[in-house]
DNA sequence: GTTAGCACTCGTTAGAGACGAGTGCTAACA
DNA sequence: TGTTAGCACTCGTCTCTAACGAGTGCTAAC
């Protein structure tokens, strides 16, 4: 059997009303409501031969019909046309990036922002920089007993710790140990830092301070290595009647909850471009009645992130792909030009 | 009307039972599971006196009795004892307080502690520490154009970010404009920066990296001045049967993703010690049905935050209470070592 | 190929009755 | 005076049944 053009319009509008309505689709709306000009009957007719392509399927006997996951993937491979975003949403979209403070904020707030346009639940990682080195250490004097340090990375991150030193140490000392370590690891990914570390020797009351020193810059790259999981709109599941069964609700939150999870959820997106996940296409088990569409972001021409939205399979697609889409090039381009390259 | 000790013996057993089963407590289970050695009808008899005291009630005619926020409120004040704590979980705090790697993730761990220990969800403030002042900043030089800005304020906390700058400035005039901070703004509190600020002209070229490093500052202050708020076993509230209601569970996420309502129900603790507020004496409509244990933790003798867990009124009180007591001291005595008074 | 007609399915809703946990009251008892 | 057995009564919960209706598949006619 093959898709003619009135199959295909007959499955789009049983999608575009169950995706409104989260109620299984009859013959009779289909033909009165979106103008097909033929009986109930002939509907009838088209949506069993739907249901033998695997396209819809009925809950029970005598039921409406709802798409599939398999429907669901035809539409979005072959029916669907991009969205134009409303005048309001583009308005949101440039005021965020145009009025940027600081790169760090700009994560939650693309991830707040996605989940407010798409009304499903946003998810994103902070960029990954393959193989962040070391770049400069500040030990600055503080109080009598304390020193902070200060830890500089390649890709401009910053951490910081206030450190409890020994009495004896002096801000001579201080600045002996910076100089020492920033002699030595300058430039020197996770990777190689232990070993080099063990040739420094003869430190002698510095030794403490020395290593916890090392501990920060340790923290810093591994920090920089694992991406940070940024979460929006969580308690838009709510608004899906597909969730309002509270071991359902709380499988999903248990499921967002580990940063883990997400973060391997995120990274099955594909190399490049726009992944779209449908229900079953998920390999997680807790996320199998979702959809997750999501989309890389780049620096500098490298996929360096992800972002994307989780939300009941029945979804807005043409929407959802246009905001995501829309949000990625956005921070691409913004993230470049912070970057300078 | 008074009291006697079998009426409160009574009450205990009512609170005990409800809490552990949230079902209607009847006369025949009282007399029965505690051992009263007197028939189903006493007890009757004194359950009809409890409910013209107004500390238990009916749900509807001829069910069992459930305790009122007054039954909570008379037995947390009149009847509770301490519970000591088992080996297990003084081993779990032990363990927290004893690898301290640094204070910052020391909030999120006694949070997360303090909801696995009491089986509710955890809430803290960060200390909230009385005017803290600008200390010293550093200009680091970062590839061709930027340059990355470090704060620390007063109480340690350091504040970091990386700056586009203009290309014109050089390494000197980062240590200039250092220099001139360092020197103009030091020891200062929020209040008195923005009047300082004006009287330092003449910056030329300099005039962006100023601003930006004086923006810095400022957050850095404003961010110690508001208090962060830290959660902590969130997903706990599924297990409560008085939230097997989608609706209740939305209301009080969306009240635990509100930190400013967190922020003010927490800082509604008396000054000092613990606070118990049951039901209703909560002023937030969305709680009404929820009690709140909280504590003040201090730094050198002074109140500077609060720790608290929020449940059911059909709460554990006498565990909860331990638990928290527990923690608020260890974390004083770990907060004053930590910054050495 | 399309459509009206019709029997049929099956989830949902509303109502009725049985059940049972628990009460309050009364009267008897120590 | 406090305690207790007995008993009628209440009311939420559970189960069963019947009515309803949305929607289908099939057939026959156009």
């Amino acid at each position: 059997m093959q898709m003619d053009e009135r199959k295909q319009k007959v499955l789009c509008a049983i999608i575009r009303d169950y995706v409104s309505t989260a109620e299984p689709v009859g013959s009779r709306t289909i033909a009165r409501k979106y103008n097909f000009g033929v009986s109930p009957a002939t509907i009838r007719n088209e949506m069993s031969d739907l249901e033998e392509l695997g396209f819809i399927e009925q809950p029970y006997t005598s039921a409406g019909r709802i798409p599939s996951d398999r429907g669901y993937r035809y539409f979005v491979d072959c029916l669907m046309e991009r969205e134009q975003l409303g005048e309001q949403e583009a308005g949101l979209i440039h005021h965020v990036f145009n009025n940027l403070e600081e790169v760090n904020g700009l994560f939650q707030q693309v991830t707040d922002l996605l989940s407010r346009l798409t009304n499903y639940t946003a998810v994103m990682l902070s960029p990954r920089i393959g193989n962040p080195t070391f770049q400069q250490i500040q030990l600055i004097p503080y109080q009598t007993d304390k020193a902070i340090a200060v830890v500089i990375t390649s890709v401009g991150t910053v951490e910081s710790k206030l450190l409890n030193i020994p009495e004896v140490i002096t801000s001579d000392d201080l600045a002996w140990v910076a100089y020492l370590i920033n002699n030595n690891l300058h430039g020197m990914p996770l990777y190689q830092l232990r070993s080099v570390i063990r040739l420094i020797q003869n430190l002698g009351e510095s030794k403490v301070l020395f290593d916890q020193a090392v501990g920060l810059i340790d923290r810093a790259l591994k920090a920089q290595a694992n991406e940070k999981v940024y979460l929006g709109g969580v308690l838009n599941i709510f608004n899906q009647p597909e969730f309002k069964d509270v071991e359902k609700i709380r499988t999903l939150l248990g499921i967002l909850e580990e940063h883990q999870i997400v973060r391997t959820l995120l990274n099955e997106t594909s190399e490049e471009g726009l992944c779209i996940k449908i229900g079953t296409e998920n390999r997680h088990q807790g996320i199998r009645d979702c959809s997750m569409i999501s989309a890389t972001y780049k620096i500098d021409g490298e996929v360096v992130g992800v972002i994307g939205i989780l939300g009941p399979t029945r979804m807005e697609y043409s929407k959802a792909v246009t905001v995501v889409e829309n949000l990625t090039e956005n921070l691409s381009k913004t993230l470049n030009k912070h970057y300078n390259r």
